[in-house]
RNA sequence: GCUCCCGUAGCUCAGUUGGAUAGAGCAACAGCCUUCUAAGCUGUGGGCCGCACGUUCGAGUCGUGCCGGGGGCACCA
């Protein structure tokens, strides 16, 4: 029995108490974790709840102590409850019976499986995150995205949903643009030109997407004084878009490359994907023109025939972000017949959620290391037999960075005007503040800042500036701290272990230090903190699961195996002797806090946000840490109170290992 | 102009649909390795939770106003 199945047993006791004794039904009833574990280990303000309630419906005036007595009895009814008492003006304080738990936490399965989405019939979802511009290497605020999506995409696995994660290409816009102007115009390229650079980078050590994102920024200057350029840069475009011509096969090739560097930059955080929609296929495939016949249809948009948005097809929208009504019109259809991006985006969201009536074609794009596919969509079709089927998700999560929240209310509206049954509630914005830079690491980065920027708290990344902290180098930088550090501790090590190790490292710290803030944070960067293996870190975390295995390899050295050890559940007086004697409570509440993985991982679902399982762990990871300070486990000469100890710690690495893979962190063997 | 978010310790941030004595990391200072890994642990100092009213048994959390900071409001993507 898990600690979430007590306390929705306990909940629903309540509200059939509260039925009966008062004729009041609750919708909701609120837990909470006492402050300190003699407080008991879960509490109920529902006390106060009922009476307000009552005195509404009744004019009754009721004492929350007097109610809080009658549901207290109710709850004592429980084997698994050792005792509740009411306290303060009402509280209602559960205790449980300590003995009892841990023994039938020692029968439970082995490993706590929070990766239970492999059933055909769960609920499907679809998570969109990274849909970096396929034309420069990802920067550190494009990894905040990645993270927070694949972090939220373990999570929802965890509470049993299906989940598609889809990785956007904007392969058709003005950015890829920018880029094939470089290369066309600033640089003379051909196609095999490139091709030939590419092939020399690799050589030399660089990658494309670096040699790119030195590329845009250089375009970005030279369009400050070429107005010229920009007008190659409006035919370009042209070209792209309209595809089957030498300047779209060319900006295919550099968009893929780029769409390669940064798969590869993100599998090096354990981050995947099942499929790279493209925005070339939404065009060639004409998915908007079926969106827009729906759309015209049900009378979701109009065409203007006056005003200044004369000729355009455009789509009413209730907005406070407009000053009149006509502004917070938005137009989908240009007065030229061009859809606009917002158009374009209904088109694909409605295609993931399955609405659309049709369907892209697909092929492998590339195979991960344990052969492992994520899939690219093409316009043709193609012999594949074993397709998967993509899209169709019950519920769809763009993660997007909040800048983009006006637009993407008005694709979530959009969309649930064609598709009243599905409704706004389908589609999830998961907005997130961006990464900026403090005028510190600006200037750390080379980057000479005028005075007005050096008074501001922070400054904006810029891709066209070529202003960022690349995703690689950041990775680098961690991993050579790292390893000097596993060098100097364990200098008998294989090589290859020891940089295994420090890859660990590297990923669960920059992970994680993207993870603590929650998502309306501005996460103004700073080196110092982000390249720190100390404090509230992964390593912290890492290092915590780390020193309880290292009890258990221990233990099975000397010949024991952790059956035999915790073999304790046949003398529940003794062990209650144990939770009752000096230490005893640390111990207990040590285990409770191991125990709230499940309901933890629950919340950050509800709420969409993994900063909830992130704060989860580090303090589980505290508490471990005093734990093994304050309990010498293995020479501890009482058998039942080393069983107990033993036990304790075997839940805790188990729930600090899942909890660190739901975050996409690895347990290293040793560090 | 309209609108959304933020304001908590010197700094960076948490704070469980309103709940018990407001927490953590960093920085500073003082301690702890003969014992399961010191990337750790303990202790000290540090707070008109931006300000003012209001709602109620109870407000860092909700409402209104004000002050300060940031974002968004294109026939761009």
């Amino acid at each position: 029995m898990t600690l979430t199945e007590l306390h929705e047993i306990l909940r629903e006791r309540i509200r059939s108490t509260a039925r009966g004794a008062f004729e009041i039904d609750l919708d909701y009833v609120a837990s909470e974790t006492p402050p300190k574990t003699e407080l008991g280990d879960v509490a109920f303000p529902v006390a106060f709840e009922l009476a307000k309630t009552i005195k509404k419906e009744t004019g009754e005036k009721r004492n929350p102590r007097e109610i809080a007595e009658i549901l207290k009895s109710s709850l004592e009814e429980f084997d698994f409850v050792e005792k509740v008492e009411v306290a303060g003006a009402g509280y209602l304080n559960i205790y449980f019976n300590r003995s009892q738990f841990i023994a039938a936490r020692i029968s439970a399965e082995p490993l706590p499986q929070l990766e239970r989405s492999t059933r055909s019939d769960a609920e499907k979802v679809c998570v969109e995150h990274t849909s970096v511009n396929p034309n420069k290497a990802a920067h550190i605020g494009h990894v905040r995205n990645s993270v927070l999506g694949d972090t939220f995409q373990r999570i929802l696995k965890a509470t049993g949903k299906r989940v598609e994660v889809q990785n956007y290409i904007d392969n058709t816009g003005v950015q890829v643009a920018d880029v094939v102007v470089g290369f066309v115009y600033l640089e003379n390229k051909t196609l095999d030109e490139i091709k030939l650079l590419d092939s020399e980078l690799s050589a030399a050590g660089t990658t494309f997407d670096y040699y790119c994102w030195d590329l845009y920024a250089k375009v970005g200057v030279e369009y400050q004084t070429n107005e010229e350029l920009k007008e190659k840069r409006a035919e370009i475009l042209h070209l792209i878009e309209a595809g089957n011509n030498e300047t779209a096969e060319l900006a295919d090739y550099v968009a893929t490359r780029n769409v390669q560097c940064i798969v590869d930059t993100m599998e090096r955080l354990s981050i995947r994907y099942d499929l790279l929609p493209r925005e070339s296929e939404i065009l060639h495939l004409h998915f908007w023109d079926k969106a827009f016949e729906q759309m015209k249809q049900l009378g979701v948009i109009r065409l203007e025939n006056e005003g200044k948005n004369s000729g355009c097809w455009v789509m009413p929208f209730e907005s406070h972000s407009g000053t009149d009504e006509h502004e917070a019109d938005k137009i989908l259809v240009r007065s030229n017949g061009t859809v606009t991006y917002t158009g374009k985006d209904i088109a694909y969201q409605m295609w993931k959620l399955g609405i659309l009536g049709m369907d892209f074609f697909y092929r492998p794009f590339h195979t991960y290391a344990d052969a492992a596919e994520v899939w690219i969509t093409t316009a043709v079709r193609t012999e594949n037999a074993a397709t998967p089927e993509f899209g169709h998700g019950e519920t769809v999560y763009n993660v997007i960075d909040s800048r983009q929240s006006y637009t993407q209310d008005v694709v979530r509206k959009g969309v649930a005007a064609v598709s009243p049954e599905k409704g706004e509630s389908a589609s999830i914005h998961l907005a997130y503040e961006m990464v900026a830079l403090s005028p510190a690491a600006a200037e750390e980065l080379g980057f000479v800042l005028s005075d007005d920027d050096k008074k501001r708290s922070f400054i904006e990344m810029s891709g066209r500036k070529g202003l960022g902290v690349k995703a690689d180098d950041l990775i680098d930088r961690l991993e050579a701290i790292a390893l000097a550090e596993v060098e100097s501790r364990h200098p008998e090590e294989a090589a290859d272990q020891k940089a295994a190790i420090a890859h660990q490292l590297a990923v669960g710290a920059l992970r994680y230090f993207l993870l603590k803030f929650t998502r309306n944070t501005v996460i103004v960067f700073d080196f110092k903190e982000a390249l720190s293996f100390e404090g509230e870190t992964g390593c912290l975390c890492q290092y915590s699961a780390v020193r309880a295995n290292s009890i258990f390899r221990k233990l099975s050295e000397g010949d024991e195996n952790v059956a035999e050890a915790t073999a304790f559940a046949a003398n529940p007086e003794k062990t209650a002797d144990v939770f009752s004697g000096e230490g005893g409570d640390d111990i207990w509440s040590m285990l409770m806090l191991a125990s709230r993985l499940e309901e933890t991982v629950a919340q950050a679902a509800a709420q969409n946000e993994p900063a909830i399982l992130a704060k989860f762990t580090f303090n589980l990871a505290k508490g471990f840490n005093l734990f093994y300070h304050n309990h010498k486990i293995l020479p501890e000469q009482d058998p039942v109170k080393r069983a107990v100890l033993l036990s304790v710690a075997d839940s805790v690495r188990r729930s600090l290992t899942a909890a660190l893979n739901t975050m996409g962190i690895e347990v290293p063997p040793k560090m």
